[in-house]
DNA sequence: TTTGTTTAACAAATCGATTTAGTAGAGCCA
DNA sequence: TGGCTCTACTAAATCGATTTGTTAAACAAA
C-alpha cells in the first residue's frame, strides 16, 4: 500500500502549467481553463481573447496535467484489461479492444494473472487504486462484483454488474460435430479444456448435449482432459500421447482450441499417423496461424477481434449512460473448413484470416 | 487537447479519504500520512498509535488516491509500451516487460501504432500527457528524443536519451548462412524485410556482409523484398509466389522472420515443392509456434522474453539512478535446427521453446 | 439619475494526498 | 524559575487543474 521505490523524478521536466500560461497572458487560470475546455461559461469571452489563449497555449506547448485534471474531475479515461497471458487469442481480442478505446480517448492497463487466484483477486484492486473507470476481463474467473463496470469475455458466471460477452457454444458444437459426422466420423475423441479456463465448462456441456441430441456416443475413453494451460502448443501434445497410449481407436479429434489442436497434430504425426487421412482434427478459435499450418486447420471460428470491439463498446456505453447494461451479449461462431478434416484432393488454398474457406462438403469421405 | 466525453462518474464510488480516516481516528491527516508511508518523520510516533492507524486503515479499507499522490509526488509508476501491432513477437517481449515492471509496482500502457507515422509521433506525446515515467518502444522508428527515458527494442537509430536493446545481427547472419552452407546450399533466396520494420536495414546489411565474407554470392534475382507488414503469415506468401514466377532456381530460403517463413512454406507447398527436400527454409525469431509447425522451423532464435526483461530492467535502472544509461545493450542469437532444413531421417522431436534442438549436422544433404 | 442586464473576467474552494516547519507539553537539570 | 531537549503531534503550503460565485465596468431602459 505504501511501497515507495527510491528517487527518480523524471516526471518533473513537464512544460508550463495552467498558472504559468495564465500569467504569461495576463489572465487568470480560471479564464484560461474555461476557454481551453470550451466550457459553456466561456461564451461571454470575446473571440479575440479566446484566440489569444489558444495561440499562447500552442506557442508555449501547454499540456494539461492529466493527474491534476483527473483528481478534480474524477474521470481517468482508463480501462483495465485482465487476461491470463498474452496468447494469440488474447492478442486478437486486445487489438479489438484497443481500437475502440483509443477512438474515444481512453487508454488501458493490461495485466496477466497467469491463472494465479491471488493475482485474479489482487489485480482488480490495483486497477481500482489506479482509478480505472471500468474493467474488461478475458478468460478470467472473477469471484465477485467490483465497484465499477465490468465486461467479461468468455466469463460465464452470473455476477451483478458484469456483462458477459459469450460465444454461442451450442451452435459451435453443432457446427463441429455436424461437420465431423457428415464426413463419416463416429469414433471421435474430445479434449476437455483445462479447469482454469472459464470457457471449459460451458463448452463441454454444450458438446455433451449436442452429441446426445445427434445420437453420437461419447466414449469415456476418448474424452481427455487438458491438465495445464499455456499459450503454446505443448498444451495438446501430451494429451494425445495419453490418448494413443490407451489404445482406444478414433478417427477424429475435436480439440479445445487451435493451439491444443496444433500440439495434437504434432503428436499424431510423431506417432506415425496422418492428418486428416488417419485422424481428422478440428480446432477452435481460428487464430491467424490456423490457416497457415500444415495441414491447415479446420476450426470453429470465434470472431475474436469483433468480440474485443463489442466488449469495449459495451463498456464505454455503460460508462456513458451510467447504466448497468445488458447481462449478456452473444456472438455467433462459424465453421471454417480446411485441410485437417478434408482429404488432399478436396482442399483449397487458405486465404488467411479474413477469407475462410467455406466450401463445406456434404459427402462423407 | 480538451476532448471531453460526456457524463459517467464511475470513479466516484471511492472509499474513505485520508482526511476521513484521520477524522475517524481523531488525528490529523499529516500524522496518518506519515505513518502509512513509514516516513522517517514517523519515528517519534509511538508504536501504539501506529498500530491504531494501521488497524483503522484496514478496517475502513483505506486506499490512497493514486492521482492525488502522483500529483504531489510527481511519480506515476507508469511506463508506456509502444509497438506496431500485437504479434507473437510483440506478445513475448511484452510478457518479459510486464514481469519486470510488476515486480517493482509499475503498470504500463500499451499502444499499437500500426506503422502509421502520425501515430508514432502522437503516441509518445499522449503518453507524456499521462505522465509515464519512461517509454519502451518495440520495432518502432522514433524520430527524436523525448523528455523522459526511452528504451528501444530493435530500434537502431542513435538518438540521445534512447537505449537500444539489439540483437547481434552479424552473428545471426553467420549462424544462418553457416548452417545453410554446411548443408550444401549455394543458391539461397533472401527475404528483405518490410521498410517499416526497424530491424530490416541492419539485418540486411549484416547478411550482405557475412555472405561476402563467406564467399557466397547473393543473386539479385533471389533477393526479394517484403512489401507490407502484418503479424500474420500472409506476409511471406506472395513474396515466394513472385520468386517462383521469376523462374530463378534456389535450394534454400532465409526468411525475414518466422511468420514470413511460415507463409513461405505454405506458398512453396502450394506450388508442389517439398520443404526441406526441395527448398530448405530458415526463419528468424523462434516464436513459440515455430517448433510446432509442419515442418518445424529451423530458425535464428532471439531471446524475446529475455529482451523484454532487459528492456524493462534497463529502464527502471535509469529511472532509479536518474542516469542516461547505456547507449546499447546487445543480446546473442542462437541457431535452432529443426525439420525445415534437415531431411526427415535426421530430424528429432521438437521440444517447445525452451528445449531447442541443437544437434547441428555437419554433412551436407 | 436610478435600476437592471450583459460582458469580461477573477477569487477562492476543491479534488486527496505529501511534506516542511512548527508548537504544546512533559521531563530533566541547574 | 528559566532554559533546554524530547516527544507527539499539527497547520498549512503545495501539486495543477476545474468550477462556482462574485464583481467591476459598460450599456440600456425607465
Amino acid at each position: 500500500m505504501s511501497r515507495q521505490p527510491p528517487g527518480g523524478k523524471s516526471t518533473k521536466n513537464r512544460g508550463v502549467s495552467l498558472k504559468a500560461l495564465a500569467e504569461h497572458l495576463g489572465l487568470s487560470p480560471a479564464t484560461v481553463s474555461l476557454v481551453m475546455n470550451r466550457a459553456p461559461a466561456a461564451a461571454s469571452i470575446p473571440d479575440e481573447t479566446q484566440q489569444r489563449i489558444f495561440r499562447a497555449a500552442k506557442e508555449l506547448n501547454y499540456r494539461p496535467n492529466f493527474y491534476a485534471r483527473s483528481l478534480r474531475t474524477q474521470r481517468s479515461f482508463m480501462i483495465g484489461v485482465l487476461h491470463p497471458d498474452l496468447s494469440d487469442y488474447v492478442a486478437l481480442l486486445t487489438s479489438g479492444i484497443e481500437d475502440q478505446l483509443t477512438r474515444e480517448g481512453y487508454f488501458y492497463f493490461a495485466a496477466g494473472h497467469r491463472n494465479n487466484p491471488e493475482l485474479i483477486e489482487e489485480y482488480p484492486m490495483l486497477m481500482m487504486d489506479r482509478s480505472v473507470e471500468g474493467l474488461i476481463t478475458i478468460d478470467t474467473p472473477l469471484q465477485h462484483s467490483l465497484p465499477f463496470p465490468v465486461v467479461s469475455i468468455s466469463g460465464h458466471r452470473n455476477i451483478p454488474g458484469v456483462t458477459n460477452v459469450v460465444l454461442d457454444h451450442r451452435r459451435a458444437a453443432e457446427l463441429a460435430l455436424g461437420h465431423l459426422m457428415r464426413m463419416g466420423h463416429r469414433e471421435i475423441a474430445f479434449f476437455k479444456g483445462p479447469k482454469v479456463s472459464s470457457d471449459t465448462e460451458e463448452r463441454w456441456r454444450s458438446i455433451c448435449e449436442v452429441a446426445g441430441r445427434m445420437g453420437l456416443e461419447m466414449k469415456p475413453g476418448l474424452c481427455v482432459e487438458i491438465e495445464f494451460s499455456t499459450p503454446f502448443p505443448d498444451m495438446g501434445y501430451p494429451v494425445v500421447q495419453r490418448l494413443l497410449a490407451s489404445g482406444e481407436r478414433f478417427t477424429a479429434l475435436f480439440a479445445f482450441n487451435d493451439v491444443s489442436a496444433i500440439g495434437a497434430v504434432r503428436a499424431l504425426r510423431d506417432a506415425g499417423l496422418r492428418v486428416p487421412e488417419d485422424v481428422a482434427v478440428v480446432g477452435f478459435d481460428d487464430i491467424p496461424s490456423a490457416a497457415y499450418h500444415t495441414p491447415s486447420l479446420t476450426t470453429i471460428r470465434q470472431p475474436l477481434r469483433r468480440m474485443g470491439e463489442i466488449a469495449a463498446q459495451t463498456l464505454l456505453e455503460r460508462l456513458r449512460k451510467n447504466s448497468p447494461g445488458p447481462k449478456e451479449v452473444a456472438v455467433e461462431p462459424e465453421l471454417v473448413i480446411r485441410e485437417s478434416t478434408t482429404s488432399r484432393l478436396q482442399r483449397s488454398t487458405p486465404r488467411g484470416i479474413d477469407g475462410p474457406v467455406q466450401n463445406e462438403l456434404s459427402q462423407p469421405v
